[in-house]
Formats: C-alpha cells, structure tokens, sequence
DNA sequence: CCATCAAAAGCGTGATCTCACTTAAATTTC
DNA sequence: GAAATTTAAGTGAGATCACGCTTTTGATGG
C-alpha cells in the first residue's frame, strides 16, 4: 500500500533529502514535550540566569532535535511567563521580574498555596508524611553543607508534596507556573543566602522556622496554622527575592 | 553559502514554491499570535463546544495562513488548558471538563477573583465606575432580550473591568486562564438559562442579584461586601455550570 | 587610534513537504 | 447480504529551507 515511489510524481526524482530520523525520542511522548519539560524543569531549578538569552537553534543543536519542536517548547514557556519575547527581533530571553511583579506573585502564591494546604492536609496520611518529612531533612542538611542544587530540590519537594496532597491538578498547574517565574530568581537568592550562612549559620533560620512550624502544622492536623506557615515561608522568601532582585538591576 | 540555486541537485529544478505570502498580517503582530488571540477569544466565548475538535489543516485554512503558526497556537491553547490532545493521535478537541475539574476551578477562581477583587476597589475611580456600569446595564438588557453572545461579552467585561483595576497582570492571566476553561461550558449553561427564561423571567434573577449585589459594593467601596458577592456569583455560576455538565455527558 | 560603514553571521518566522498513524470508505470475500 | 480486508483520506509531528530583520564583525577612511 506504502508505494515509496510515489508514483504521481513524473518517475526518476532523486529526492534524497527528506530522511526523518527517528532521533532518541522515547516512549510515544513528542519531542516538543520533551524540550518543554527539560527546559521547564531547568528554568524552575534556576539553572538560567534572568536576562539570559535562549536561541532556538542553540537549543534545538544541544538537544538533537530540529527547530520545529524547540520553537513549540519555547513558546508554551512564553505563555507560561518562563520566557519573555524582547526587542524587534523577539528574542527569547529568561524574564527579569519587576518589584510589582514579585508582589504580585507573592499575593497569587498566598491565596493559591495557602488554599492548597489546607485542602491537603485533609488527605495526607502516615505514608506521605513519610515522604514529606524526608524532604524537610533533606532540605535541612543540604542548607547546613551549602548545596544550593539540594536544597532548592528538596524545597521545591516539600512545598509540591504537600500540595499534590490536595489533588487539585489545575490548582497544582497553577502554582507550578508561579514557582516557574521565580525559579531564576530563587537560586540567587539561595546562593546568596548559603554564601552569608557560611559566616552566619543562622540566616537560615527563619526559612526554616516556617518550614518547621508548616511540618509541626502537619502533624497536627491545623489546617490554619499550616496555611499561616505557608504564608509566612511565602512572604519570607518574597522578601529575599526582592533583595535578590535590587541586588540584580544594580549590578545590570 | 547563498547559493540560491542549490548546485548540489541536478540543475534545472522547478522549485516554484516558496513564494512567501505576507498574507493580511497587519502591525508587526505575529501570524502565531494572531491565531493563537482569535482562537482564545472563541473559546472564552464558548464558539466552540466541549468535545468539539480542531483541525490544524481546517484552522489554517480558514485563517488563510499555515499550518506552522496554527499548530504553535494551538499547543499554547493546550498548555493553557483551553485545549487538550485526544487518542493516539493528539487530535486537539476542546476538553470535556470533569465534575472535579469544575470544583477546581470554582475554588481557584473564589480565591483569586475575590482577592482582585479586594485590591481592585481602592483604585476604581468614577471614570472606571462609569465602565462597569455600562456593562451592567448592557448584561441586563442582555438576559431580558435573550442575547446569549450579549449577555457573555458584558458578563466578562463587567468581571475583567473589575479586576483589570487591581493592575495585577500576572493575576489577571491566571483568572483569564480559568475564564477559558470554562468558556464553551458558560456559553451552554447561559443558553439553556435564557431558555427557561423566556418561559420565566425570574430564573436569571439569583445570577443579576449577585452582580447587583458587586455593583452595590463597588459603589460603597466596601472590599469585603464586593469580594464576598463575587465569590456568591461565582458559586452560583459553578453550579450552573456543573448542570450543564451533567445534561451534555447525559446526551453524549 | 577611533569612527564609520559594509559584509557576514545569527535571530525568529513562516511555508512546504514527508512521515507515521488513525479513521472512514470502498472493495472483496465468504 | 454480511463480514472482513484493503484502500483512501485525514490527522499531527518533525525537518528543512527561504525570508526579513538585528547584531556583530571586519575593513576602510579619517
């Protein structure tokens, strides 16, 4: 049935070009979901620097694949707000946040994240509880030996952990996208903070005072004061991000 | 490397393609873009129905451009929730939203509109006030003329002029984001509304009383009153929606 | 040595084509 | 005539190329 040949066309065309390769793209999943994720999940660990530049074929040669699908990738990013189109040429670049953007992320992430946890804590039983508080102790070590990567991982593993336990996958997209805007700007500000930690061990205290009261919470079962520790964590690390971001604009 | 002619094939090559068309695009927009705001602004309407599908090679087609711009749009659509990929192979439909689903999003909605709402009432000044007013009365005029598209344009307008006013435009994403999910069911649930309310007229009272009620606040300049009649409307619109749900899962 | 201008390289954008796959229709077979 | 199979049409995915634009670079003139 597959004539090769394709017959319509007049006969001898050479036609050597086309030759699709099938690439290393596992598992039924597109390539264009596979660029969005590796470069979600790199914007959202930090591993871009805000301002920075991302070329579409820069991207499309270290992942292998042609420009299509990395141009698909990039743009769900745009829209997501992990990317921003800048200058006549729409050059694709990692946004810098405003003061009133980080304020207005920090309030979306209060309302959004506050109602998580209290819908969550419903539903966590001895099992997740497990598994939250191996990412608490995770996230503690990697703060008193200095790993930026561990512990912005294991932050991150502890906050979406609590929330997945809402089951509320729109909510949960939701407050990903919000940790995908910030995500450049919270290594800054975590390496920031492990570097001053290292003279003063107790700047990360307060971090971990909300951390610490959220897990108390949990045990618990106090839906209010889970969601005033998620508040307080909020508006701690909002304020750090702003520091973050003063420090950024002044050396730019 | 110009070589227009590509030597490397044999010589003479028809090769009367390209012919890139400037097509109708006005104003440095985006052909992308273009299709990606045409599509939303259909869907937000509720042109669409759930379940419907869309065609790449259909909405190239009809918006004179191809497919590349189109498919682009489309995924963006499908990051935003407003579109889902369907069986083995991805056909895009609009999503046939779960009872869950709807519950999701009436809570993120009850949080994030009534805290724009909150922030949007200290900076409404009587030119604004003017506005909002208007698209009062027009969504009046709306329901008891049975204008359907009337009736959802002014419901939007008088939601998103409210909350436009809180000058939050990461806010003001999220909440348009869940207004297009739950668009082409809005549209059903208004249209069997307006039905019913030909036979009696008092059926859309519970949703003006609710409106009714915001505008009151509004004018009183009272923050709670304003968010708790938005989170009223809002409840009411959920369960409406949820009925239109069940009735159309009940044909399907 | 610096300013200016032209050439080149790089950028995103969009069109076209092939491919793999699914689904609908038509044909054949029992 | 009904059922199974083959065929045709339609789908999204991905690669490649041409285009217009901006930025960088290199050479030339001052």
């Amino acid at each position: 049935m597959k004539d090769v040949q394709h017959d319509s066309w007049p006969r001898q065309r050479p036609r050597q070009r086309p030759r699709q390769r099938p690439l290393e793209l596992q598992e039924g999943a597109t390539a264009q979901s596979l660029v969005y994720a590796t470069l979600r999940h790199a914007l959202i660990s930090g591993y871009f620097r805000p301002g920075e530049e991302i070329s579409l074929r820069k991207v499309a040669s270290v992942l292998e694949t042609s420009v299509t699908p990395v141009r698909e990738a990039l743009r769900r990013l745009e829209g997501d707000g992990g990317l921003e189109a800048f200058g006549g040429n729409r050059v694709l670049r990692v946004p810098i946040l405003t003061n009133a953007e980080l304020i207005d992320i920090r309030d979306i992430r209060v309302n959004l994240e506050g109602f998580a946890a209290t819908q969550a804590i419903k539903r966590i039983g001895p099992a997740q509880m497990r598994v939250i508080n191996n990412a608490f102790n995770l996230m503690h070590t990697a703060a008193e030996i200095g790993d930026v990567d561990m512990y912005l991982e294991n932050n991150w593993r502890f906050h979406s952990l609590i929330y997945r336990a809402a089951d509320r996958p729109i909510l949960m997209s939701q407050i990903k996208g919000l940790w995908l805007r910030v995500g450049p700007l919270m290594r800054i500000a975590v390496a920031v903070a492990v570097a001053v930690a290292v003279a003063a061990p107790m700047h990360f205290d307060q971090s971990m005072a909300s951390h610490c009261a959220a897990l108390q919470s949990l045990r618990n079962g106090d839906p209010d004061a889970l969601q005033q520790a998620i508040i307080h964590d909020i508006s701690e690390a909002a304020s750090d991000l702003g520091k973050a971001l003063r420090n950024g604009e002044s050396q730019t």
